[in-house]
RNA sequence: GGUCUCUUCGUCUAGUCUGGUCAGGACGUCAGGUUUUCAUCCUGGUAACUCGGGUUCAAAUCCCGGAGAGACUACCA
């Protein structure tokens, strides 16, 4: 068998949304389980829906996502170049070979005779096909002798360049996720494979660059599944050899029906892209995974899992283990309804799974950023190691530690009413006074002489815990008490117990 | 409309090829437990085979028919 060679080939036409970024996924998966090379190439044939950016933006997205590339324009390959627009002197010469085959003709309809064709026909309730029915009285080669159309040609008339479907045949088609897929050629039409401007459509540049760069296995969005018979027929009318193909089942919106679009991460408040987007030419912004807090762990174990599964029920996986445990065969045929909150447990379990070192370090940058609060490493991830796991996010950090980097102004009514009693003032002056004796003020050691003092003493456990942590936290939550006694250091706890006692007296 | 694809808990899915476990897991949700706090965590509950026929001792699984959903239907990819 020859060696594994798979695409993943984008239009630099906007951010790339998150399917686009599962259909990448997949590829890598399968090229680097198979022992492969995974290709990035550039599909920008259609210069009027150019837009500026997007093609760095693609490619740092998937970078982040450690999608990586063993050829494209910016690592190199024997195969290059692999932006479509540099190949364009490429493409002309193959549509010239299947004219010359008789397996393509040339058309002079104008976009705007066909447009007309197709609202006359959807008046009358029928659908216009460019097809071996209808191509017999439009204005094209087949209709023409050769003199008319090269004069029509030497007078710069435009001109397109139609794949011609051959009458009655069944195409029987494998696909490697949905098997055998068989489709009439009569229901198809002469799709256009070389347009006037002097490039290529997608289906011929496809075809073609996929053929020059030894591509073994298309995997690709369930969308391109109708254009399926007419690439087959493209690689016969060449007398190429045909890749695999495999078309991976779409991502669905999360509610109602349809394919998953950016209108809809605005409007549920979930990115639908990997990072932050600007539009250059609207402004418009679009939020980003990576700007959102999820660890590109996550937001990849999370994709992976959208569409494939291991047939096992491990849900947490590395890059490597998702190489290692990935096959087509697995992949389901049905579209999937994206999932928030499977996803916010996807990033709660990676950050669970984080180091302290590493979580604390994220979180420091975060109270830099957000806070403004300057704070030493060692100490945001003592404080991060104390409640990584209660959160799904490291932004969410903040909401079950801010007591450590500012000391209470105000005290929760509720936790006030429920745990403050009349003789809670004078407990706080007793406990106060025995902190301030603990010599060694570890957390292991303030938790045992605490425990000793107030049972020693036959003091009520609740009155003690419930008063401290209010002084402390300035409400009912948070950590153990010895671990924020330790952490907060002596000096700083008996100056909140002091202020604390003076404000609820 | 036409062509193609798909159809198991609210969601992601296992199971379908090779009929035979109370249809399994996860997210969510609900209830307990742990935490003398809150959160996490743990335990348990909840909830599905699109419908109708047929074959069979037995059908989510095989066959036929209907229904629904999605994609495509551009000189866009």
């Amino acid at each position: 068998m020859n060696e594994v060679r798979v695409r993943f080939a984008p239009s630099p036409t906007g951010p790339l949304h998150i399917g686009g970024v599962r259909t990448a996924l997949y590829n890598y998966l399968f090229a680097k389980k198979n022992g492969g090379k995974m290709i990035l190439r550039i599909e920008d044939t259609d210069q009027t829906r150019f837009v500026p950016g997007a093609e760095k933006y693609i490619v740092e997205s998937l970078d982040w996502c450690g999608i990586k590339f063993d050829e494209s324009d910016y690592v190199g390959g024997e195969y290059g170049p692999y932006k479509q627009s540099n190949r364009k002197h490429l493409y002309k010469q193959y549509s010239d070979e299947l004219l010359e085959k008789g397996c393509a003709y040339i058309a002079f309809d104008t976009a705007e005779e066909l447009e007309q064709y197709r609202k006359e026909a959807e008046a009358n309730k029928q659908t216009f096909i460019y097809n071996c029915q209808s191509r017999k009285h439009l204005r094209n080669s087949m209709n023409m002798s050769k003199e008319e159309v090269d004069a029509l040609i030497a007078n710069g008339t435009p001109y397109t360049v139609r794949f011609m479907i051959p009458e009655d045949r069944e195409i029987v088609m494998h696909d490697l996720i949905r098997g055998e897929v068989h489709v009439q050629t009569n229901t198809l039409d002469d799709k256009v494979l070389f347009k006037s401007d002097g490039m290529p459509t997608y289906h011929l540049a496809n075809i073609v660059d996929d053929h020059l760069m030894k591509i073994s296995h298309v995997i690709r969005g369930e969308e391109w599944l109708p254009s399926m018979p007419l690439h087959v027929m493209l690689y016969e009318a060449f007398g190429w050899e045909a890749p695999q193909f495999a078309h991976l089942p779409l991502l669905l919106k999360p509610d109602g029906n349809g394919k998953l679009s950016k209108r809809d991460g605005d409007r549920l408040g979930f990115p639908v892209f990997p990072m932050y987007w600007v539009d250059p030419k609207t402004g418009d912004t679009a939020s980003g995974y990576k700007q959102s807090g999820y660890y590109p762990e996550a937001f990849i174990n999370m994709l992976a899992l959208l569409g494939w599964n291991p047939g096992t029920e491990q849900e947490i996986f590395t890059m490597d283990e998702l190489i290692q445990a990935f096959s087509l065969e697995r992949c389901s045929k049905s579209g999937a309804k994206f999932n928030v909150e499977k996803t916010k447990w996807f990033n709660h379990e990676w950050l669970m799974r984080k180091s302290e070192e590493e979580v604390g370090k994220d979180y420091q940058a975060w109270l830099k950023a957000e806070k403004n609060i300057d704070v030493d490493l060692n100490f945001a991830i003592k404080v991060a190691g104390l409640v990584k796991d209660r959160v799904n996010f490291v932004k969410e950090l903040w909401d079950q530690s801010f007591f450590f980097f500012e000391a209470p102004t105000e005290y929760d009514p509720v936790t006030v009413k429920k745990r403050w009693k009349e003789n809670s003032a004078e407990m706080m002056g007793k406990a106060a006074e025995f902190i301030n004796g603990i010599e060694d003020f570890s957390a292991e050691n303030i938790d045992k002489v605490l425990n000793e003092w107030i049972t020693g003493n036959e003091f009520n456990m609740g009155l003690v815990m419930n008063g401290l942590r209010l002084m402390l936290v300035g409400a009912g939550k948070g950590p153990h008490i010895h671990e924020i006694l330790a952490l907060l250091g002596k000096e700083e706890a008996l100056k909140r117990i002091e202020a604390g006692v003076k404000v609820l007296g």
